[in-house]
DNA sequence: AGTTGACATGATATGTTATAACAATATATC
DNA sequence: GATATATTGTTATAACATATCATGTCAACT
């Protein structure tokens, strides 16, 4: 066993069983300090998603969902993804209309993704200055940001050598 | 008549049947220059696009594209739709599942997106910086980014006013 | 213990967005 | 005008998402 250097990504090889445990202890504790409640169904959906750990389209989380005894029917899916959104368990990817757990729980964070057209893995990273940037260029035509989009496609490190 | 000043954003009030038929000029030549060719249904497309400034879903541009004789099938409008992106006369804004019609034609740019929550126009801002700051944030990580997306929601100015 | 109210899940139905696969037609080139 | 290529049309279906209503679960209060 050796711990993730700081900074790891899922391009990175790591001990995933240990992220995925570690993320589940720090989401029981967060939840229940917003007095929301991680429910079976809730908590098996961000097991689905820390074990893919790529994005999973709803219908996929739904299907292992059925697997494991849980409803069937897309709202099953679409209700605990999103409450995994709304508690910063997880993001939505947008290009591909999938969710990924987030990797980075508890931190106040707004990442740009790294979508890699290889592995389909998706990585956060730090996007302060990216933001910053989008601020300015928004400000300049009178625009107010609410919520911001960032996501690149391209190729991570172990792709780009083995293609 | 009167020009558009430079950095004309949709927000801003200006010459619409003007900006229109300068676009489609332009579109016809650059479209020449690739070896394509701007079709029928492209060219309305466009022209649909273009009337509506604002980002429409591949279902209402189908819409608008079998009143005027084309065909009524999704395909249809996808593929017109898919050639104008490629061209770089049109934009997908992937968070709406919509499509506007580019502003800068020709001029090599991947703008920041501003959509307005308030009146559902998009805007397109120099985003230079921000790729910048992607790309570095990016590379930190060994990522090599090959396209980006870069999506705000918020209000512009007209809706900031008058909410 | 029983009532209430808030939250959560299940089921039905439907709406919306997108693509694969193949046939028919137009256009360019030789 | 024969051949190759690009474009359009059609059928069918896949993939993504939500509205609505019924049922169940749990905690708080009386």
């Amino acid at each position: 066993m050796r711990d993730d250097p700081p900074g790891a990504t899922p391009f990175q090889p790591h001990d995933h069983s240990r992220c995925t445990s570690t993320t589940l202890a720090h989401a029981e504790r967060a939840v229940a300090e917003t007095g929301a409640r991680l429910t079976p169904v809730r908590r098996r959906t961000l097991e689905i998603l820390l074990e893919a750990h790529r994005a999973l389209g709803a219908y996929e989380v739904l299907d292992r969902l059925a697997q494991d005894g849980f409803g069937n029917k897309p709202p099953v899916a679409y209700r605990a993804l999103d409450f995994l959104v709304d508690q910063g368990l997880a993001h939505r990817i947008s290009r591909l209309n999938a969710f990924t757990a987030c990797m980075h729980p508890g931190v106040a964070h707004a990442p740009a993704f790294l979508i890699c057209r290889g592995c389909n893995r998706v990585a956060e990273a730090p996007a302060d200055p990216v933001r910053t940037a989008l601020e300015t260029a928004a400000t300049a035509l009178g625009f107010t940001v609410e919520r911001s989009t960032v996501e690149a496609l391209g190729l991570c490190p172990a792709c780009h050598e083995a293609p």
